[in-house]
RNA sequence: GGUGCGGUAGCUCAGUUGGUAGAGCAAAGGACUGAAAAUCCUUGUGUCGCCGGUUCGAUCCCGGCCCACACCA
C-alpha cells in the first residue's frame, strides 16, 4: 500500500538532445533523484566519451547508476532491471517521484515493464558460439537453430548474429518455461517522455559535442582503456573509432569524422525506437515535459 | 610545354569485348526482451567531364577541348 502513488518519469530520446539537463531541471522541480538508464554511463572507466553529467550537475541532484560499475563486469539489461528496482524501493521511501533518464531504450523498458524471466547467458557456451560465428559465419549458427527449434527460427532475423546467438543460448539452458509470475511486480506508475529536437539541430549538437569530447581528452581516455577494448562495454561509438586510429586505420581527423557520423547513425536508431516502442510522449523542452507530466492521470 | 594516368550516385571506386550502369560508405525508413552507443533489414536515374565524329545505337571506339594528379622539361 505504501507505494501505491509512486511515480517514475522516464526520459528517453536521442543522444545529445539534452536529456541530462532536462532530467536535472525536473529533479529539482520535484525535489528528487535521477537514475541513469544509459548503458554506457554505468562504467567508471568511461567518462568523456559517454557524456556523463559533469561535477556541477552531479552536485545539483543525486544520481544513481552513473559510473557505478566496471567495464570488466558489464551490466546487462536484466542486471539493470534487478539492481534498479531494488534501488528504486529505497528511494521511494524518500521520494514520491523518481526520474529515470537515458538513451538506452531496452534498459528503460527493463526498468519500467520488465524483461521476461529468460535464462541468462552461459559464458562458456557463448564463447563457443562466438567461435563458430567467427569461423563459419551466421548462417551456420542459423542452421543449427533451425535444427533445434524450426518454429522459433522461422520467426526471427537469421542474419542477425546477436539474436541468433541469444536464441541458441536460451535453448541451451533447457526447456523454456517463461513463468511471468516470477516477474517482479511494479509498484509504481510510469510516465514516458522522449526529448527531441529538429534533426538538423540535433546533428549540429552532435558534431559540437564530439569536438568538445576531443578537447576534453577523449583520446587519452581511450588509450587508458586499451586493455579492455574487447569488452562489450567498449563496443561504443567514440571508443571504437579511436581504437582504430591507434591501430593506424584512420588518421585522427578521419576518426573524429567517423565518430560524428556514427553518433548520428546511433541517434537515428534511438529516434526509431522512441517513436515506435512504448508510449513515449515527445517533448521539446522543460515546459512541454512538465505539461505532459501534470496532465498525466497518474499524477496527483 | 611534353609524357603518363584519370574524370561514372553526396564520397571512394567497379563495370560495360558498343545495346544508357553497380558495390561499399553516406542519407532516409524500419526491426530489435540478458553485448542494445550493440546487432540486423529495406530503399540506388546518375547530362557515365564537355564538343564533335564513326555507328541502327556510344558512357564504352576515334578526334579535339577542359579539369585533376604524377613524372619529365
Amino acid at each position: 500500500m505504501t507505494n501505491k502513488h509512486k511515480q517514475v518519469i522516464l526520459i528517453g530520446g536521442p543522444t545529445a538532445s539534452g536529456k541530462t539537463e532536462l532530467a536535472i531541471q525536473l529533479a529539482l522541480h520535484f525535489n528528487t533523484v535521477i537514475f541513469n538508464a544509459d548503458s554506457r554511463q554505468f562504467y567508471k572507466e568511461m567518462r568523456i566519451g559517454t557524456a556523463v553529467p559533469d561535477q556541477e550537475q552531479l552536485a545539483a541532484v543525486p544520481h544513481f547508476f552513473i559510473q557505478s560499475h566496471e567495464v570488466t563486469h558489464p551490466l546487462s539489461a536484466a542486471d539493470y532491471e534487478k539492481e534498479a528496482l531494488q534501488k528504486l524501493e529505497e528511494q521511494f521511501l524518500l521520494h514520491d517521484v523518481v526520474i529515470v533518464c537515458g538513451g538506452s531504450g531496452l534498459y528503460l523498458q527493463a526498468l519500467a515493464t520488465g524483461l521476461d524471466p529468460l535464462p541468462p547467458a552461459d559464458p562458456e557456451y557463448r564463447e563457443k558460439l562466438e567461435e563458430i560465428l567467427k569461423n563459419d559465419g551466421v548462417d551456420t549458427l542459423a542452421q543449427r537453430l533451425k535444427l533445434i527449434d524450426p518454429e522459433k527460427a522461422a520467426g526471427m532475423d537469421l542474419k542477425n548474429p546477436r539474436r541468433v546467438i541469444r536464441a541458441l543460448e536460451i535453448l541451451h539452458a533447457g526447456p523454456i518455461l517463461v513463468d511471468k509470475s516470477t516477474q517482479i511486480e511494479r509498484t509504481f506508475k510510469v510516465i514516458s517522455l522522449s526529448l527531441n529536437l529538429d534533426r538538423e539541430e540535433l546533428y549540429k549538437r552532435i558534431d559540437e559535442r564530439v569536438d568538445q569530447m576531443m578537447e576534453a581528452g577523449l583520446l587519452e581516455e581511450v588509450k587508458s582503456l586499451l586493455p579492455w577494448r574487447d569488452s562489450s562495454a567498449l563496443q561504443t561509438v567514440g571508443y571504437r573509432e579511436l581504437f582504430d586510429h591507434l591501430d593506424g586505420i584512420y588518421s585522427l581527423e578521419d576518426a573524429v569524422e567517423k565518430i560524428k557520423q556514427h553518433t548520428r547513425n546511433y541517434a537515428k536508431r534511438q529516434l526509431t525506437w522512441f517513436r515506435n516502442k512504448g508510449q513515449y510522449s515527445e517533448v521539446r523542452n522543460y515546459d512541454e515535459a512538465l505539461a505532459v507530466i501534470e496532465a498525466s492521470p497518474y499524477f496527483s
